[in-house]
RNA sequence: CGGGGCGUAGCGCAGCCCGGUAGCGCGCCUGCUUUGGGAGCAGGAUGUCGGAGGUUCAAAUCCUCUCGCCCCGACCA
């Protein structure tokens, strides 16, 4: 293709809205411009690189006996409804009418419209089981879309359905599905990692998360250094405390903490380290019961594992005037101490604990010595607490490392809750009606193109592997003479033959504006054509990722390339 | 939704405090020269100053409302 032809904006300034590199090169390389905040258009640079992932992600799923359906963007309210999720999604699912007044949303996720199909054209185990999977544009209204095509509104995504005959079947469709996204994400040359993930709203037993290492992912993982164990933190499972304290109860003080209102302050004052400290949070659940929850003073609590221990989903901190009420003290004072008619859910942590200080339920005021048992009763002790960095691991113990990570796939055994909401059932060997087991699988493809330039730059742009580079070899003739337009000309006739995807720059452009713009654009291999070079019937072919530099006679030049890029 | 910030030419910005009728760099167009790492000279085009209302002889500038965008947070299959 010709430079000349393609419609390829280059900006020489980077772009004031773009935080992140990934958003900052693709508009500097004119592969995408912004539409609304989180909508973008692909120019035809990055709609080559979107298809290139798609075709990766095609032909492994189809490998591991996937087939390609293509459903509807907009599906009716009623199908949500049957789901609860009408209600559920809330904000993020964007709604509209059509001119009846009839509800519709624009698809975020397609589990509805696939059970639907399902529940109306499967009868039987023998068609069992089924994997239907989509490319397609998605919407979720984000609260706050951001990094570009890193958390956009309107984005392009994977997404795959398993319907199994039992459990067993369905675990295996869900491994087919996880090693076919470790070669997906493998091919498209990505540092990434499965890590065990929570189910979140989609709901279902078990779940795990492609990250793809990046300092500016938006996840937290934990792992073991060389081990197998690897866990998004909002998963990450905590082993119960090794160092009970034997000490002997002491008796229950008050003491005076004017204005003490934070773990910090409270210790500063006492002259004590905050694992001697028990915080207590009020949580508010959706029914509006109020429940404490008490964790050890340097640990976090982690909603999602309190959530599953309540069976709640969408607990929120209760808002100050809540705790002034329940607590007759401002925020920051908050115990365990009678409180009455609150129930009360610990960190397992805080089982261990003997003397500790926690908040008096009055202001100003926190109390020494507190002993649970004696003092307050915990309706249930728990793993509650995030897990961080230097925890051992729940497997081995080893300590955990900590990463940041871009969340690029997902995959979920999802059981049965769409299949028991909407009645998808066939009927078994034995004649039985049964329900099938789900699993679902999803790839941000835009998002993967996006974590490929994270992790794959340098000062001057972009440096792609070469199974999704938008092109292979960037040719750039650097003078005017004839003989420099007769060698480039029979180079690309032939790159193209030998099925080279080949970019020429074929603009009246200084060298050195070539350069730049071939070194932003990322291809693997820059050819240089020019005179200095023919004069020694040479022409130079750089490794853009190495910045190796080859000469090589201009009809040796295609068959150097081509086994390059067959080695790769 | 809470906090912070920004909307002036395609991009990056100045001008705003202190009102006087819009400017700089890059890019774009024409010509000449130049041509191996973002050329030089000459000439040229491009703005409802985000929008609406108000104050004023006069508004990019002051006031009110509004829309959009970015960052942090809450949220997130």
């Amino acid at each position: 293709m010709r430079t000349s032809q393609v419609l390829i904006p280059t900006l020489r300034e980077d772009p004031v809205e773009a935080e992140i590199v990934s958003h900052r090169l693709m508009l500097r390389a004119g592969m995408i411009r912004k539409v609304a905040a989180g909508i973008y258009t692909y120019l035809p640079l990055g709609l080559r690189v979107i298809r290139k992932i798609e075709n990766i992600i095609r032909q492994e799923m189809n490998r591991a006996g996937a087939q390609e359906i293509l459903m509807p963007i907009l599906s009716p309210a009623e199908l949500w409804r049957e789901t609860g999720r009408w209600d559920f999604y809330g904000k993020e699912l964007l709604r509209c009418q059509d001119r009846h007044d009839r509800d519709f949303c624009f698809g975020p996720t397609h589990e509805e419209v696939i059970t639907d199909l399902f529940r109306r054209e499967v009868r039987s185990y023998r068609q069992l089981p089924l994997n239907c999977y989509q490319i397609q544009t998605k919407f979720r209204d984000e609260i706050r879309p951001r990094f570009g095509l890193m958390r956009g509104r309107e984005f392009i995504m994977k997404d795959a359905y398993s319907f199994d005959r039992d459990e067993e079947s369905a675990r295996v469709s869900y491994q087919k599905m996880y090693d076919a996204y470790e070669r997906i994400f493998t091919r498209c040359g990505l540092n990434f990692r499965p890590v065990e993930a929570d189910n979140g709203m989609i709901g279902g037993s078990m779940s795990h998360e492609f990250m793809v290492l990046a300092e500016t992912g938006e996840e937290t993982i934990l792992y073991e250094e060389g081990g197998t164990y690897a866990a998004n933190v909002e998963r990450a499972e905590v082993l119960p405390p090794t160092d009970v304290s034997t000490d002997q109860p002491l008796p229950l003080e008050t003491v005076s903490t004017p204005g003490m209102k934070t773990v910090e302050d409270v210790c500063k004052f006492l002259s004590l380290t905050p694992d001697h400290l028990v915080k207590t949070l009020l949580y508010q659940t959706p029914d509006n019961t109020i429940v404490a929850v008490l964790v050890r003073g340097d640990h976090e609590a982690n909603e999602i594992k309190v959530n599953r221990l309540l069976g709640t989903t969408e607990i929120i901190l209760a808002d100050p005037e809540i705790v002034t009420k329940v607590t007759s003290a401002p925020v920051g004072f908050a115990g365990p101490v009678g409180l009455k008619n609150i129930r009360i859910v610990a960190d397992q942590a805080v089982q261990g604990m003997k003397n500790f200080v926690v908040g008096g339920n009055a202001n100003d005021t926190h109390f020494l010595n507190v002993n649970c048992d004696r003092d307050f009763q915990v309706e249930t002790f728990a793993d509650l607490r995030q897990a961080k960095a230097g925890d051992p691991s729940p497997r081995t113990n080893a300590p955990l490392s900590s990463a940041k990570g871009i969340e690029v796939g997902h995959v979920f055994l999802l059981g049965t809750k769409y299949s028991e909401a909407m009645g998808a059932n066939f009927l078994d060997d034995q004649g039985k009606d049964t329900m099938a087991i789900m699993g679902c699988y999803g790839i941000g493809v835009s998002r993967t193109a996006a974590a490929s330039i994270e992790q794959n730059h340098d000062a001057k742009g972009m440096i792609w592997p070469t199974p999704i580079a938008p092109f292979h070899v960037h040719l750039l003739p650097v003078t005017n003479s004839e003989l420099v337009q007769e060698t480039t000309e029979t180079l690309y006739q032939s790159l193209i033959e030998a099925e080279i995807e080949v970019l020429w720059d074929d603009r009246d452009e200084r060298a050195g504006v070539k350069f730049n713009d071939a070194d932003l654009i990322g291809a693997p291999y820059h050819v240089t054509i020019g005179d200095k070079g023919l004069k020694n019937g040479v022409i130079e072919i750089k490794h853009r990722r190495t910045g190796e530099m080859v000469k090589v006679a201009p009809s040796e030049a295609t068959s150097y390339l081509s086994q390059h890029l067959a080695s790769l």
